[in-house]
DNA sequence: ATAAATTATTAGGCAAACCTAATAATTTAT
DNA sequence: ATAAATTATTAGGTTTGCCTAATAATTTAT
């Protein structure tokens, strides 16, 4: 499609991580997205951010109005899924054919989402077999730049008895990958809810036979399928 | 190794080209690179590469003689060879595992051999095979940067009669590698030597049961074990 | 040996992407 | 409704990596 191939070719890294950074914003908020947001986002400064915005809106991928914040134009967000697709599909790739562990491609992600080759991506998909999720159960986006939008549910929500399966997270640092592969709790990882603390909603959930308590920030942090 | 990890984080895209650009033009050089050659080889303008120049002096990369040109310090070379192990382990991965012709893959590892994860390439160079050509036959160095130097002979320099494997190119752009495509001559084509026109250097030689004629240009940038 | 031609360096600018400090607009509190 | 607090924008710098034009050093030709 000649418009993919345009559009791959046109911007530079750093205005590629202010489209994802403004387009992830979007995931949790109506309305435009604040300068300050943004700035925290990526650890820039407010100042450069309101810079990046107005060169944004210059090449319309995004429409700004002073004061009042961003939104992406459907250009801004095709492209904002283009770098997620990569993304993703750099961390399958990692961890399913390179042996990373889940908390050790993010930053490598980070780099190889820049890399601009239509081909490649088409490719690498074919050869990752069309992945629907990549490691962290976050959705792979195809090549039209839609997702698979499964409706996600916190385990925090969940009863006392209930079963569920773990299908993502909301917070993929590091340090909760790790603490999550202590607990031993991994994508479809199968749970049930033994037990809610009422004082602080501390959660003791059964998995592989194993009891564990989770505190609330952890179960809401933990996406599941019930 | 702490220096491996240590010099992976220290240089920029630019200053590792003119790394990678010093490197090969010390292949075929003896004594200090000028400056005039490097522009050439990198599309810049000389003054640009004056100033780099100091710069990657500076943080002893390169000797550096005012007015007699640059070479690269051990440091420098072993960086330069990082590089390159990079850019051939990826174009490996390209041809071999994502179905590029060997004719697409150069741009991309220009891209991909900035990449920055010592893991990366580890993990890579393992999921590969540990791989010791590329797949125009240029070898590529191992961790500590070794090469595999298999001395390369020209086709220009056999006579007739000869039979010979063809090894490598010294011409690796996409125009001359699929001219070879057409002539069906690939990495290890196994030619015999038929005849060669006695006032140009014409060479007439049989591929796969085909007689095809090479001109003195061709037969001097193929590479032959003899 | 000197002059001409070639090659390299320096000087001075520019664009991208950051920054800090000063100012302006909006939002929240009284 | 006004003042205070918060948030955003503008003004003015910096660094990196590039450029052109002017100058200097080296090499080649006479
Ligand atoms: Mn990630
Ligand atoms: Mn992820
Ligand atoms: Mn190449
Ligand atoms: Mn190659």
């Amino acid at each position: 499609m000649y418009l993919y191939a345009l559009l791959n070719y046109m911007f530079s890294q750093s205005e590629e991580n202010y489209l994802k950074a403004i387009f992830h914003l979007q995931q949790n908020a109506n309305g435009g997205i604040s300068t300050s947001s943004i700035s925290e986002k990526l650890t820039t400064k407010a100042a450069s951010v309101t810079e990046m915005i107005k060169k944004l809106a210059e090449k319309n991928l995004v429409d700004y109005q002073k004061y009042y914040g961003v939104q992406l134009t459907e250009t801004g967000r095709k492209h904002a899924l283009l770098i997620i697709r990569k993304h993703r599909l750099w961390e399958f790739f990692l961890v399913k054919r390179l042996n990373f562990n889940w908390d050790e491609v993010h930053d490598v992600a980070e780099q190889l989402e820049h890399i601009k080759s239509p081909k490649l991506v088409e490719e690498l998909d074919i050869f990752l077999g069309r992945p629907e999720y990549d490691p962290h159960g976050d959705p792979i986006p195809d090549a039209n730049g839609n997702l698979p939008k499964a409706p996600k549910k916190r385990l925090s929500g969940l009863k006392k008895g209930d079963h569920a399966i773990c299908k993502g997270f909301n917070d993929n640092s590091s340090s909760f990958l790790q603490f999550l592969d202590k607990q031993n709790i991994g994508l479809n990882t199968k749970i049930e809810v033994i037990g809610i603390e009422s004082f602080d909603e501390t959660m003791t959930i059964l998995v592989n036979s194993n009891t564990i308590l989770l505190s609330k920030t952890a179960t809401d942090n933990i996406y599941v399928e019930h």
